[in-house]
DNA sequence: TAGTTTGCCTAAATATGTTAGGCAATTGCA
DNA sequence: TGCAATTGCCTAACATATTTAGGCAAACTA
């Protein structure tokens, strides 16, 4: 009979895919099997367990995030780096929100350390290079602006802001402006 | 043989507790009919099913929070009022992850707008009452503060803010001051 | 107290997760 | 090229979760 061509990367990226399909929560070995057209069982010589494989799919979405965050920062400074940064999530959830979703999972220590999560916290902090902040006010911003990218796009995707006559895109670019500001007039008290 | 008691009200508020002990993942119908010594059949009396059972414990943590909300906004207004306001949240999900988590569940339109996601929205505008912000800047502050709230607690909750030496109260607390520094200063470009 | 309703039960079908062990396709080496 | 070792996907089996259908006994109602 012939063969598949499984591997724990192709496994992964159609996880990815499924996710981004039929939502994170829906991905489960099972309806990988299916896809791929092949019995179940056959997976776990390429994951270890159902919890594995949405590890390694969370894994996968960090580092494509990192990479076009990393992508968008090139060549760019200051608001101009802080708005290609702040789209980047914005865009990357809008275009894969199983990836995102995944992106979201409570990592283990040791998967998270392996993660791309510190190259997010070190971009943020590029980003702010572009400021006037000294520690530890820079790692408060660090957080501030995690927070509030990952805070809105939640939201929105959650579709919580579709239920006023304000378009989500205002409120964004408004709160980019604002944040903006608030760096640049930051003063120490 | 003895009647166990179950109710919807009962089930749910179970259901609510066994989210905060072994995260809102691992809530299920089975979990829940094994703590109160029963069939598993014999709960879809009181719920459709587990999804209809997750859906009502969302709906709890909810309404517990804007309750909480409520009471914390009394009498307050201004700075004092935001950083309560936003206390509440904080402390919620560190008291109750399991249903802070159940809170962020993708509700059906339905039952979003049977939910108490309105009293929370209007809590907001609210505080912001003790800005001076006009329509449509009041919607994208609403907006904004939302993001932040939600946004910190997910990514401290997730252990997002402890891997350097700098407390996390400090930057709660930083942040605040930064939005409501932001939010009396602005003025419409 | 008899009748009705209600609550929890048993039984059974379906789906997912996971492990163990087998055979065939592929790879590597003489 | 041919054979051995490896690897990949399989069948089989079991545990757990979800859900529906129908039954019996407890609790209300009159």
């Amino acid at each position: 009979m012939i063969r598949a061509g499984l591997t724990t990367e192709r496994l992964t990226r159609a996880g990815a895919d499924l996710a981004d399909e039929v939502g994170f929560e829906q991905v489960t070995v099972s309806a990988l099997a299916r896809r791929f057209d092949v019995k179940v069982a056959s997976l776990y010589s390429h994951v270890k367990s159902s919890q594995d494989l949405k590890t390694k799919i969370a894994l996968l979405a960090l580092e494509e995030l990192a990479d076009r965050a990393a992508d968008a920062l090139a060549g760019r400074a200051g608001k101009d780096a802080l708005t290609a940064f702040a789209n980047v999530y914005r865009d990357y959830a809008q275009e894969h929100p199983g990836r995102y979703a995944a992106a979201q999972l409570k990592l283990d220590p040791e998967a998270a350390a392996a993660s791309a999560g510190g190259r997010h916290a070190q971009m943020t902090r590029a980003i702010l290079r572009g400021y006037d902040l000294t520690e530890p006010d820079q790692t408060h911003a660090v957080r501030m602006l995690g927070s509030v990218f990952h805070g809105y796009v939640s939201l929105e995707m959650a579709g919580g802001f579709s239920h006023t006559g304000v378009d989500s895109q205002e409120s964004w670019a408004w709160i980019l402006d604002s944040l903006d500001a608030l760096l640049r007039n930051w003063t120490t008290p």
